[in-house]
DNA sequence: AAATATACCAACCGCGTGGGT
DNA sequence: CACCCACGCGGTTGGTATATT
């Protein structure tokens, strides 16, 4: 299921993630969080355009991504869902934990609509018998894949390019539009909150004075509390900051980060 | 065994929205 | 108010796997 890797006019890559890519942004969100998909490519090391960053992210490469086949449970909600909602695949999947947009739709035109155009059928009458013994073998296998499935929705499988390095790395994605959204003072809080007890303008110039000084904190080894997930989060921030996403500090970011990957 | 059709689903694309300036 | 930017959403495309002829 894979489209062939090319380039496009920007000189991003396109089609199908390899595996290093995977690795590599898997990696990058889960230390670090995606504070800024346009960014975060070059900070990751990845020819990618944000864009396609964020669906490869959202949509395979999320811990919490439930794999496998629907349940009957959970057609039964899509089929109710859409049947009040429509098409607010974004709002159905709510209710879906661990599914994705993409999957329910997917998972909708290619088999849900189906079902809900020969139910229609057989509602107003115009299903011969040849139609209805279709449905009920295609109903049944549904029924057995399902029964099967629904283990796998239990306990689900993770993700196959799941590298060994990650087995046990705890989650501290920082949300998108949590940390996009910050501005100065709310930057400062969320970091206030971390350091308990300091005033956020504390917080800030010490960051400033201990900036040059502080270790690259990110590190996988102790982030028991995601204290220093946090740290990394404001010095990120401030680097990027102070030097406005010049070359020079994305450089100095990318080579802090392999670094890191080194020393693991 | 080979050719063709169909199903599946990862990824792309364009647009709308909200926040910041 | 207008503009820009980043993000998210929904529709669509196209490559691969599987089934059928």
């Amino acid at each position: 299921m894979v489209k062939a890797t090319l380039v496009d006019k920007n000189g991003f890559r396109k089609g199908a993630w390899s595996k290093e890519e995977d690795d590599k942004l898997r990696v990058y969100v889960q230390k670090y969080g995606h504070w800024n998909w346009r960014q975060l490519p070059k900070f990751a090391g990845l020819s990618r355009c944000g864009k396609s960053c964020r669906l490869r992210w959202m949509n395979y490469l999320r811990p919490d991504v439930k794999r496998g086949n629907f349940s009957h449970e959970e057609d039964n909600l899509i089929l109710q869902m859409h049947e009040e909602l429509g098409n607010k695949w974004s709002t159905i999947v709510k209710k879906l934990p661990g599914r994705t947009d993409n999957e329910i739709k997917n998972h909708w035109h290619t088999n849900l609509s189906k079902k809900v155009k020969r139910n229609q059928s057989v509602s107003s009458g115009l299903v011969d018998k040849e139609q209805s013994r279709e449905t009920s073998q295609s109903e049944d296998s549904q029924t057995e894949k399902s029964e099967t499935e629904s283990v796998s929705v239990n306990s689900p499988p993770k993700p196959h390019h799941q590298p060994d390095i990650l087995e046990n790395f705890p989650s501290q994605e920082i949300s998108c539009s949590e940390f996009s959204s910050m501005n100065n003072d709310s930057v400062s809080s969320s970091v206030k909150g971390a350091a308990d007890g300091f005033s956020p303008a504390e917080i800030f110039q010490d960051s400033v004075s201990d900036f040059w000084n502080l270790p690259f904190l990110a590190d996988n080894n102790d982030n028991q509390d995601g204290y220093h997930s946090l740290l990394f989060t404001e010095e990120v921030y401030m680097h990027s900051y102070a030097f406005n996403y010049d070359d020079d500090s994305i450089d100095w970011i990318q080579q802090m980060m392999q670094e890191l990957e080194y020393s693991n």
